[in-house]
DNA sequence: TTTAGCACTCGATTGATATGAGTGCTAATA
DNA sequence: TATTAGCACTCATATCAATCGAGTGCTAAA
């Protein structure tokens, strides 16, 4: 099969083309001082490695670029982790530690400073799913026929949204009804709003059952704002500096996807079930319009409820090393900032 | 001076260049019906239209393009309104229908809308400023140690944020004092919360200091987050339907501009004092590095506190007598839309 | 098994040439 | 006096052939 040499000449070519993105030749491998053999020797090695699929030509008389295979190969088995700088490390923790007290805008925030940090565009999700459970809950009056309706979910999300009230109801009253569902509506998730669980409720405290129905809708709106997807993109720009985005026809299809966020999402959604970082390489992306970008995903996940997901966008020869050290250093920090604001020991994956 | 033949030559260069990007020769103005002339005497027209500054020539074989001077005296005195039709009113209005509680979301929409209506870029901006005063006020213990600080502002908007209390305090306690702020603190704006006044509230009231100050900070990071600017895009990749900007260098400087959000921010606030609706052209923008790009802006006051503004953002050559109708169009409707929502007739600018 | 040597391939660059849209000017015309 | 036909001139753009050179595969020698 792939020997040691062969391995290691397949890792100089692609980390060549990682730098320049020019078909790399027999010569410019035969010079690297580590290996000593001639170009011949080395243009048979690449012979056997392009029979193998792991590079191939662009056309006759250029050099070897990667295929998706020798991409695979590489990430899997052959690439070193990069140690980040110190001056990055602190960069990163320092960037985190401003006071974040929503967990959707800590991953937002990591994503752009990791976008920043490798040069590459960064996607992020917030998404919670799982078994979200009301943790607060609140009413405040806010003119005679409308109301705000306040969720704080388990995961530490707030939403609100206004509810109007089909009656006139005082201040005071509300208030009450406050206190009674907090108490009442606490610790469920929005499974356990059964008709007869609102029925009971209506009946048991004689609420108005359309005043019941509008907080209940609010609160329903919030859980479906906390749990669906929101999606942000930081360092869009940065494709431009790739040269084979700088074809007019491609960067637009990139600015496309970018704007678009469905894709964005759908790619998030589907490395979500992966621990630990996920590197998809060219069409193992499936998005099927636009060839050669690889993303490298992580999906944060709190007691089990899915928190949010990170992902660094670029071109297939993107330096996997650096993104994936960044992104583990991202994690770190995430965690660490976590346990701070929620106080507690928390299980992050 | 400028006498009526000319101003007709100009606005059919000027149209026929909107049109199609291509410098517009005097065969091409002489070929059009409405006007009886020979190319010769459109070249002696377009002669003199060039000495006065409103056309100018790329190079000596070609025809004319607008000068700035040009664009202004079309969009100032040449063009005429274009009315959009019954369906894409339509489509305005049913799209801000959509229950919206929150009038930045409002704004954003709109500018979504709009950017797809146009097919040009669009940039919206929510930023209240003026004399925002608090509307509602709630306390959530959350925690033990935490609480959530909701606030409500006269324009309708709402933040939360999340406190740290220096001291344990019982939920029931908090929600007292969560009662005793809110009737206290009700229609001040942030200005009056001076130190005798806080003072006054610890003294008269017995709260703890401590948790007095903690929750002022998280009262004032609410009015802070509503009246801060925040800039959203959509659209970006529209740029791209323009052949000036298939230049990869331009398209990246666009996109740049577009990521980064200060430059936009900019240009928002400085036509923020100009009622209806801001049309600048060229460098009447200031954005130096990006030279070619006008911009049509509306700000939105609710009861003299600016409530944020959208821009479409477009080459010089833009379809300035579309875009300015769109915005009208946007603008009644986002009256209507404030109208509802609110319960009462507003003054919208 | 490795390497030197050489013919061959093919994309990219260069330069010369042609094309054509559009101008300005002059002289004739209404 | 205003308009127009006619014509020489300009210059960006397209086309095409020639050249260059990086890189290959193959063969034969070490």
């Amino acid at each position: 099969m792939i020997d040691e040499r062969k391995k290691h000449i397949l890792k100089s070519i692609i980390e060549d083309y990682i730098h320049f993105a020019e078909p790399v030749g027999s010569r410019t491998i035969s010079k690297r001082a580590d290996l000593n053999l001639s170009s011949a020797t080395v243009r048979n090695e690449m012979s056997d490695l392009e029979e193998m699929g792991y590079i191939m030509q662009p056309h006759t008389s250029a050099g070897r670029i990667p295929t998706e295979k020798g991409y695979r190969l590489y990430v899997d088995e052959l690439m070193k982790l990069e140690r980040l700088t110190a001056d990055e490390i602190e960069i990163i923790k320092s960037a985190l530690d401003a006071k974040i007290n929503e967990l959707s805008q800590l991953i937002r925030n990591a994503s752009y400073i990791v976008s920043r940090i490798t040069n590459y565009t960064s996607v992020s999700m917030t998404k919670q799913t799982g078994m979200l459970k009301i943790k607060a809950l609140q009413i405040v009056p806010i003119e005679s026929r409308k109301a705000l309706v306040i969720v704080v979910s388990s995961s530490g999300s707030v939403r609100n949204n206004v509810v109007m009230l089909p009656i006139n109801v005082a201040p005071e009253d509300l208030i009450k009804i406050s206190n009674l569902l907090n108490e009442k509506l606490v610790n469920l998730s929005i499974s356990d709003f059964s008709i007869e669980f609102l029925d009971r409720l209506w009946n048991e405290y004689s609420i108005d059952k359309g005043v019941l129905l509008s907080i209940v809708e609010g609160i329903a709106e919030g859980i479906y704002q906390i749990e669906n997807p929101e999606v942000f993109t930081s360092g869009t720009a940065n494709i431009f500096n790739f040269p084979e985005f700088m074809d007019v026809f491609k960067a637009r299809q990139f600015i496309d996807m970018m704007d678009e966020k469905r894709t964005l999402r759908q790619i998030l959604e589907k490395a979500k079930n992966n621990k630990g970082v996920t590197v998809l390489i060219g069409t193992e992306t499936e998005m099927e319009h636009i060839a050669g970008l690889s993303i490298v995903t992580a999906t944060y996940k709190l007691n089990d409820v899915s928190i949010g997901s990170i992902g660094i966008i670029g071109p297939t020869r993107m330096e996997y090393s650096k993104v994936i050290s960044s992104m583990n250093i991202i994690k770190q920090a995430i965690n660490e900032e976590i346990k701070k604001v929620m106080g507690e020991s928390v299980d992050i994956r």
